[in-house]
DNA sequence: TATGAATGAGACTTCATTCAT
DNA sequence: AATGAATGAAGTCTCATTCAT
């Protein structure tokens, strides 16, 4: 049994892999197979098609975000701070997944329905946060958008295109809420 | 001849339409020549393969957001009337182009090599664009990434997927810019 | 457009030789477009699947008795002489489409649902022509029963299995009838 | 050792099972392995193949109706005495094992090879039989062919597919031969 | 130019069978 | 004997592209 587990395992990480090089329409069945070292039919024991285990593998991001964005929600301490360990927690657990996270974000969008929606709900789920917690300010909403743009484009070309550092893409991200909280009241 | 150009810009709005309707792996060539009503072999008098039109497609959109920075990339004025106009020039070009931007924004990021390049060109370009625009201010960089991140949310997110107002929409950016800007010397 | 009706036949013919050689579920696509000289893509222009080639089939077969039966049906000679002459071209039909005729005959029993179903229908709407055509005799019944087991065994066994001229066994069909009938008021 | 046998008929039980219901071609081992509640491997333990377990269940009745048409054989009865018990056993013995005949009559006739002529042999044995038993009357073949047509069509439509009591199909059997023997000398 | 039938490479998926435990 | 994960051959079907008319 803890074979069949290290199988699947095996395929998710290929999966990962090879989605994340060759994005979904480019990845064929058998490329993935190839990178987990087992056979064509080994595959749809595990996964009735190659949507389903995209799906899997970008549930595993929406988990990590949703539970984050769950966790930091009640939280009563001090606006800016919350924010700081926030953006710093998400930041570092995407990167830490970078490929997954990859997949999340360059594969969904250019898919259809629920798939693509999977990001869509992502996303309004972190301008909600925003919007919450900044709630007590005048524009709230406008700061939520202007948050959620920036970190995100942060993490999407910084990070995963340019592939700079994630220490310092949290402190440009940090001096930034600096900036855009700065003037507000 | 002008018979001939018409069949092409038949094939050019279906492609359009499909694409951002389904995507590009999900169009099939029947499908283009379907919507535009012709046979399907005449698609290949224009265009070499399905990657040769949908490449046509984006490099509309390429040309019209590179023509439009490089235009006011010599502009003298206001820095924040220089941005007020640049966006609202942007967001309505897009906005009238809602399909085409749609498939620009949503359809190159899965894809490979120089079509994915050709979107982090111009997110490039406008982040260029951007740390020039603010060079005199301090953190221009940071400023420039959070414009830039703030600006493509709220086109893709708000415009295209929720359908919100474009007016709307360059009102919440200069708000932005303008709570942006407050704080800086 | 009459040579794509050509190609349809050319798929028809080939599946009708193939299938009756071996079986529905021996046969594969590939067999039946080596057999019509077409590539393996042009079966799918013109059927959908394996199924759909097989079901036109058969509707072959199923339309030829149907409209001979319904033709009889409205018949007012001599019982035995209708019995004679829808016989003789029951069986001449058949015979003239022997391939065709041997797949409704031994292909359709092993199937599913309406496939089967079609076997049965036809088999049905025999006894039921025979049971009105002997009406007013006692046992009509049975004779019908008689009849119609007595000519299909010939027709399946004696013609489609061990070869017998239809000559033949149209002449033992009608003896048979001489028989079934002579005991009989 | 008695373990093993039990698995064995296990395995023939859902087989006769599933292959009653799908049809030879649409069963699965897994299907068979599930209904047997053994694991997949097993089934190859006790059979070569599908192919062999299948050939095993036809011959069940292969071997019934062998052993009966030998026994019947060699009767000094009277003629219609003969029929009538014979057709009864036959009749019986076969409603008995439903499942397996319905496997023998329906499944066979669209194989391939010995599978298929197991059937035709069975066929050619009871037509023999009928001929030598009444071989003493004129026409004898066709008096064969009529009763052999009438009782396989009344098996198999009439019991299988029907759904008509054994008791009731047998009567009508009986009545069938009196009629067929009625008008003989 | 325009047509649309034909092509065939290539992807997905199934499932009988094997084999290490 | 029993297990069930793994195998991979084989089959179905799709669709971008070609080509004769």
């Amino acid at each position: 049994m803890s074979q069949s587990v290290s199988t699947r395992d095996k395929l998710i990480s290929a999966a990962v892999k090879v989605f994340s090089e060759k994005g979904f329409f480019n990845t064929k069945v058998s490329d993935i197979v190839k990178e987990a070292g087992v056979a064509q039919g080994t595959f749809y024991i595990y996964f009735r098609s190659k949507e389903e285990i995209f799906l899997r593998i970008t549930e595993l991001v929406e988990g990590l975000i949703d539970e984050t964005i769950e966790r930091y929600r009640r939280s009563k301490e001090n606006i800016r701070e919350v924010i700081y360990s926030f953006a710093e927690e998400v930041f570092y657990t995407l990167d830490r997944f970078k490929e997954v996270s990859y997949i999340f974000f360059f594969q969904l969008l250019c898919m259809q329905d629920e798939l693509k929606e999977k990001y869509i709900n992502i996303h309004r789920k972190f301008v909600q946060f925003y919007r919450e917690l900044l709630s007590e300010y005048e524009n709230n909403h406008i700061l939520a958008d202007m948050i959620v743009g920036f970190g995100e484009k942060l993490f999407k070309f910084d990070v995963l295109i340019e592939g700079r550092e994630i220490k310092d893409v949290i402190d440009e991200f940090k001096s930034g809420i600096d900036i855009i909280l700065r003037g507000i009241r």
